[in-house]
DNA sequence: CTTGACTCTGTAGTTAGGTCCGGGGTTTAC
DNA sequence: GTAAACCCCGGACCTAACTACAGAGTCAAG
């Protein structure tokens, strides 16, 4: 009935890689926008949507809530109003994210030295790996 | 009664930076390697719990669920038995984090320009932020 | 013009990861 | 030696993030 350009619920689900309820939930709470809908009540998405999907998947497996990503979808600039509100916010998430590379290159380096020394398996006994990425 | 080197479950969560439920749970769950007990039945643990505690706390914030954790934790060099699966576990697990420092780095990217062309705020509508992400 | 796949709303159920509570023993500090 | 602070266990409860279902309307293919 559409042109392939807007989305049906389903199909959007498909394309996000998430389950069908997931995207109304999503809607729910705010992290997609309200689409508009036909005559008959059906949500038609803007192809768009898609990304946003996998980009909220993503976020969340580095660990941010669903509330984090509100944030950080809403981290887009609208000239003049608010723009050093957005800017200080992005900034903080910009450390954020540094720390969290950071803890997971100090864990990559451990691992690393397992995989590494331990090849011909020499005279290490249970070295205290991970908990090797304490210091703080 | 016992010597300051060992810890009450009590003084391990306050160290740790976890409810002294959770120890419980985590316990329970075998993130912690169940501990001596006194006499009386309390439970003892060694000084290096509170370092694995703040190690599953940080593997959480990284996006690891517990089970994952379980999993890291248990990446330890055995001399003998089974090492060349804890290295292919290795390294799987290094894939994955490398994967997540990646998409971490692009987003930590899309904020600095956002940040940093947006300073004196050009001529920037409502640029497609986050959504950039996402090639794959 | 009907049949099967899709959609709607609203509500209920599930899983992971904790957190709290009650009723009871134990330890420590005054 | 007793009150405050701590610990035990088992089980109930909680939040976030889904996921499923029921009952009804819609759309596309043959």
């Amino acid at each position: 009935m559409q042109a392939e350009s807007r989305l049906t619920i389903g199909r959007l689900a498909r394309r996000g890689g998430v389950n069908l309820e997931t995207v109304r939930y999503y809607e729910r709470q705010g992290l997609l926008p309200k689409p508009p809908r036909t005559a008959s009540g059906y949500r038609m998405f803007p192809q768009d949507a898609a990304r946003r999907l996998r980009f909220i998947k993503r976020a969340q497996e580095l660990g941010f809530s669903l509330t984090e990503i509100r944030g950080l979808l809403s981290l887009r600039m609208r000239p003049g109003t608010g723009s050093a509100d957005v800017r200080a916010r992005a900034q903080a998430k910009i450390v954020d994210i540094e720390q969290k590379i950071q803890t997971l290159q100090a864990m990559k380096k451990v691992l690393r030295t397992l995989t590494d020394r331990c090849d011909g398996c020499g005279p290490i006994f249970a070295c205290p790996i991970l908990e090797s990425l304490d210091h703080d």
